[in-house]
DNA sequence: GCGTCATTAGGTGCCACATTCAGGT
DNA sequence: GCACCTGAATGTGGCACCTAATGAC
């Protein structure tokens, strides 16, 4: 499939002149926002279109797991090189994308913000549309020029025998998401574990907790306990509970819980055509750059601390410490009074009157 | 529906400590 | 190449108090 010329990213199939966004499984194309709220609000049936957000990272192939962590979504391929790299990346947690339908892009924001829940379909598009050229300058900094990595509709990274891990794992994700639909309907609870910040799958069976967690960790190529650094589900979920919520800036608010994800289908087939032969023409090299770059960006954007309430942060810095934690008042003054009361017998010992 | 009061959850900065990483031997 | 040590870098917990949100009336 011949594309237009683009020097960074996969260009939208239909107005071939802006940058794909998502990408429509029934239409086997690639699209812009844009296109796709036209395309899809066109009648009921293309409404019903599942459509899946293009990976942040390459922006050439559909996005399969959303990073909580990174806050990005990511094709399996980058996934896997992004989450291998070191064990601290191994921590992250990420879940699956589950495919857009309807004419909305509430999994978008259910998947990359926290921020307040709009419930107006024409409010979520407008700002969809907005996060999503927010988006796109993003990538623009980060994402290497290539020579053909246009051309194809994967990831543009080499996979090589990777490949052949992430068919397995593209077929076995499907039973992921099989299991957790299962579960989700054998609990009547929709989509629960994939709630905004609730980043712990809060009402999930341990044991098919655990076993959801190990499936994805092992379709991922994660393997924990050959060096010795398996960590029960629970341990590794709590930590990255804490890395999220504070790495990420990500502030708690009282709607959070109303951005559950509410596709009522989480098919996920993301890698069921072969990797682009030009798109594995990429050197380690440019892959790693791709990958440092992609993760600057992310620091930079994600690590910012973000004060609510400048009140709150004037009395936490006015608040008297002791070795950096907050101390009682009553404390403080008690020592005050002791030193005070020190000074002066010390100083009354040299004879000399304290001048206060 | 509106106002008042009580209760509660969560946000805030800084430091000590823990953990991880890199480099040297 | 491996193990061990050391210092640097990074991540995390915890504290008290105040405010916003929430519920009851």
């Amino acid at each position: 499939m011949m594309k237009e010329e683009s020097n960074w990213a996969q260009a939208c199939d239909t107005c071939r002149s802006a940058a794909c966004t998502v990408y429509c499984r029934a239409d086997s194309a690639y699209l812009c926002t844009s296109c796709d709220a036209q395309i899809h609000a066109a009648n009921r049936l293309a409404s019903r279109h599942e459509r899946v957000r293009v990976c942040q990272s390459c922006e050439r192939a559909p996005a399969a797991f959303f990073c909580k962590a990174d806050a990005a979504s990511l094709c399996t391929a980058c996934d896997s090189e992004i989450h291998s790299a070191n064990p601290l990346a191994r921590r992250h947690q990420r879940v699956p994308i589950l495919p857009i339908s309807g004419n909305s892009y509430s999994s978008m924001e259910t998947n990359h913000s926290c921020e307040t829940t709009v419930t107006d379909p024409e409010t979520r598009l407008v700002l969809g549309q907005e996060e999503e050229d927010e988006d796109e300058a993003e990538a623009a900094s980060w994402l290497l020029p290539s020579s053909g990595k246009n051309s194809g509709n994967n990831n543009g990274f080499s996979i090589g025998e990777e490949y052949l891990n992430l068919v397995d794992y593209s077929s076995s994700d499907k039973q992921f998401t099989d299991q957790s639909n299962q579960y989700q309907q054998d609990c009547n609870v929709p989509q629960r574990s994939y709630e905004g910040d609730g980043v712990v799958p809060l009402q999930i069976d341990e044991s098919k907790g655990h076993m959801l967690h190990e499936q994805h960790n092992f379709q991922l190529g994660i393997t924990y306990g050959s060096s010795g650094v398996h960590r029960s589900s629970n341990e590794s979920l709590n930590h990255m509970v804490h890395v999220s919520s504070i790495n990420l800036g990500v502030v708690p608010e009282s709607t959070t819980s109303d951005a559950t994800v509410s596709h009522p289908r989480s098919t996920i087939a993301v890698t069921d055509q072969p990797p682009d032969p030009q798109a594995q023409m990429l050197s380690p090299m440019e892959r790693e750059a791709r990958v440092l770059r992609y993760r600057e960006k992310k620091k930079m954007r994600k690590f910012e601390k973000t004060i609510r309430y400048a009140s709150r942060k004037a009395y936490a810095e006015k608040r008297p410490r002791i070795k950096g934690r907050f101390a009682k008042r009553k404390e403080v003054d008690a020592e005050a009074n002791e030193d005070f009361s020190t000074m002066i017998t010390f100083d009354n010992g040299y004879g000399i009157v304290p001048s206060f």
